[in-house]
DNA sequence: TAGAACGTACAGTTTAAACTTTACGTACTG
DNA sequence: CAGTACGTAAAGTTTAAACTGTACGTTCTA
């Protein structure tokens, strides 16, 4: 179960002392992916563990309940942020960070943000067909053909933009964004 | 105040319910940007204004306490999302939507990553300095040694991660990333 | 200079999120 | 086939966030 069980008392006291800065920097910042302080610092926690981790584990380490603990893994593994791995004789479930953050980051992107400009493509695209509608419907109208004009440019323009953030989101999910960014320096 | 109400009633009307699955899409998916959802909403609610709207009038339209309406301005102006404008005779606060996106997006970057990358790259950084003293001070120890490289090369690879990021945050900040993924295809 | 309009700090209230306890379904074990 | 361990659904409780109402400082007006 510990695997720091090798170690000295003072040895492991010196190492968790060392290591916490870093878990609480990781997972304080977790927040921009969306994620509550308390399940940023389950992935803090998981991030040095060598081997994986159970949820009676990360129960206790951590003084939260299982349950907690499960719906916090869930929502970290539904992020593609740990995985679920099958370990030997065990029947308990096992988790472990996924060590390549580059991977995680495109990841986020192509989860969340692919979602939500669809979402508001579909809408916008839906907006412009009624404006459109309506300009045909008022043609004759100076006044209020004004307004549905200013109304389809400004759609028209956020358009742009998001078929831009789509190739950005595309780049992170093909993996072209490495070619454009290289990942060493 | 009302820049509709040159139109009859039934145009109003259905301008109105047209924008509004604009609104509610486009306030939805704020949640991406940290923002709750009313706040969403009243970016949505000023999207589509051609003038710069003040707190009362916000305030009426979506029903909410002044001081509600205040505190979401503050937000959105500090992410950048909005503009407060100066406006002719008038006394009161006026604000706008930034309409380049393109910028809206840069600066959220810079704004919310760049702070997070930095604290997190100060963290570890003080965290691997921590492990090398350490290893320093048991270099006999190969139990003991072995851990404390493990979490040292953990460390190192998210390092790596953290300057590509920043890399690419530079990229949103100057600019650049409009020249690998240009704005028209 | 008194009075009114404005934006926001602050304290109090309501609503939603986080977390726990209990209970249940499933899959191993003897 | 009972008995046990495991993960999670569901309901209940606690904690935090969102929102309101009041009050105050500032700035403009008469």
């Amino acid at each position: 179960m510990n695997e720091l069980a090798d170690l000295t008392d003072e040895q492991r006291e010196q190492l968790l002392h060392t290591r916490r800065r870093a878990i609480e920097s990781i997972g304080k910042n977790m927040d921009l992916y969306g994620i509550t302080l308390s399940i940023g610092h389950l992935y803090g926690n998981m991030y040095f563990n060598q081997e994986p981790v159970t949820l009676n584990e990360m129960s206790e380490a951590m003084g939260l309940s299982k349950t907690s603990i499960s719906t916090g893994m869930r929502t970290l593994h539904d992020l593609k942020m740990i995985n679920k791995v099958w370990g030997k004789g065990s029947r308990k479930d096992l988790y472990e960070v996924e060590p390549d953050w580059h991977q995680n980051f495109s990841d986020f992107f192509s989860i969340k943000w692919r979602k939500a400009v669809e979402q508001n493509r579909s809408a916008l695209r839906k907006c412009m067909k009624e404006i459109e509608t309506l300009e045909e419907q008022y043609s004759e109208d100076a006044v209020f053909m004004k307004v549905l004009e200013h109304d389809r440019l400004k759609m028209q323009e956020s358009m742009k933009y998001y078929k831009w953030l789509e190739r950005l989101i595309d780049s992170f999910e093909n993996g072209d964004i490495f070619t454009l960014i290289p990942k060493e320096e």
